[in-house]
DNA sequence: CTAGTATTGTGACATTTTTCACAAGTCGTG
DNA sequence: CACGACTTGTGAAAAATGTCACAATACTAG
């Protein structure tokens, strides 16, 4: 095992995983690397590659037992469990992803709601009800939350990050479109929509080729 | 300027103009490649080699007049324009993305809602009916529509997908977690929020050291 | 005008990521 | 078993991305 390992090698470790279990549906016992480039969006040399960063899982002249693979990139990604997750914030965004069924799937428990907003507090989100946010801490230390995702304003993003990570939280995903500090040991990712639209912009205002 | 220009580069284009629009607003009138950088999490050297892509905005000795390089980089990512931006998907996600005031902020302009249920359609949200997305060709044409926003299950993204293409869509943002195919000249963003926890689930698990 | 301090733009270098190419291994068939 | 069709795992090459170092320039002060 090296090292360091990529994030876009994580990333496609994701949608080689995705792609075996649409395969497991269909039936298929076994994938060629070439079979889950296509899948994946990548190359077969890639995916040789991306996998062998952590092992020899397929079979010369055969390929990859469908099963099998899937168990074992689960378990790299660390899928092979269940994730307490603490939202923070209940607006849109945060109902959005509440009710997004693809987290609930893959693992991600939302173990408890918060907000600031004396009007949503109290209130109830399919058997969750929604606690205030004045009650981080102790909600991240009693519930033994590991995620936290900050579904929040600017303003108050980084003082209720600050908060999670003495609490506890091991990662954030962060939502607000600021850079958030936090200690080297926890993980911090960022979702900022308006940057994949800027992104866009440019794209097709430069109309030069995809990708 | 370059033949191509990498997505990373683009993505902190978008970070410096974050950066610089909160300057102007505390009345900075000149700023560092060094500051910049500070703000934009990356490095001195980083932040001018970005720019130098695109040509010589600075002036040796002094740094970067705020006011200027902030019109250059919109006009460099096209934010010098309304784009005309229809929401496939009134469910949550759709309705979350309507709200989000950044989008209206920086010139993307929500035309038309679309979607299938026909208890929504016909519903108002502010000031736009929902519409059905039967007539989403029709709606593209129309109005016409840049950018389309996809926040729809699955099973239907890549049809409604092919269909936003062939009525003149440039760009695409999806956030079905399926790899949609579109033809080279339509740009494709895709939003994949599972992915993001399970990089989270990975580095955590992984307990390596951060970023 | 000169000296001193600050800061850009950029070529050269270093590192990371991707692609290529092929030996080594596997299976089915006769 | 021998052969042919296939496919992995991986070192080496190539491409992309990021870092460094420094000449060139600009401003300030005396």
């Amino acid at each position: 095992m090296p090292k360091r390992v990529s994030d876009s090698t994580i990333r496609r470790l994701s949608h080689y995983l995705r792609a075996l279990e649409d395969l497991e549906g269909e039936g298929t016992g076994t994938v060629s690397s070439n079979d889950l480039a296509a899948r994946g969006g990548t190359t077969a040399a890639q995916v040789r590659k991306d996998l062998s960063q952590f092992g020899s899982f397929g079979k010369r002249g055969l390929g990859y037992a469908v099963c099998e693979l899937m168990s074992t990139l689960r378990s790299i990604l660390g899928l092979d469990r269940k994730w307490r997750v603490a939202l923070v914030g209940a607006g849109r965004i945060g109902s959005a992803l509440f009710e997004y069924p693809n987290f609930a799937e893959r693992g991600f428990d939302c173990v408890v709601v918060l907000d600031s907003d004396p009007a949503k507090i109290g209130r109830m989100w399919g058997d969750t009800a929604i606690r205030s946010s004045v009650e981080l801490e102790e909600a991240i230390r009693e519930l033994g939350v590991d995620l936290v995702i900050l579904a929040v304003p600017q303003s108050v993003a980084q003082s209720l990050c600050d908060r999670a990570v003495a609490a506890g939280a091991k990662g954030i995903m962060n939502f607000a479109t600021i850079q958030l500090r936090v200690p080297k040991r926890v993980h911090l990712s960022n979702v900022n929509l308006v940057l994949e639209m800027e992104a866009l912009s440019f794209a097709i205002t430069r109309a030069g080729p995809r990708e």
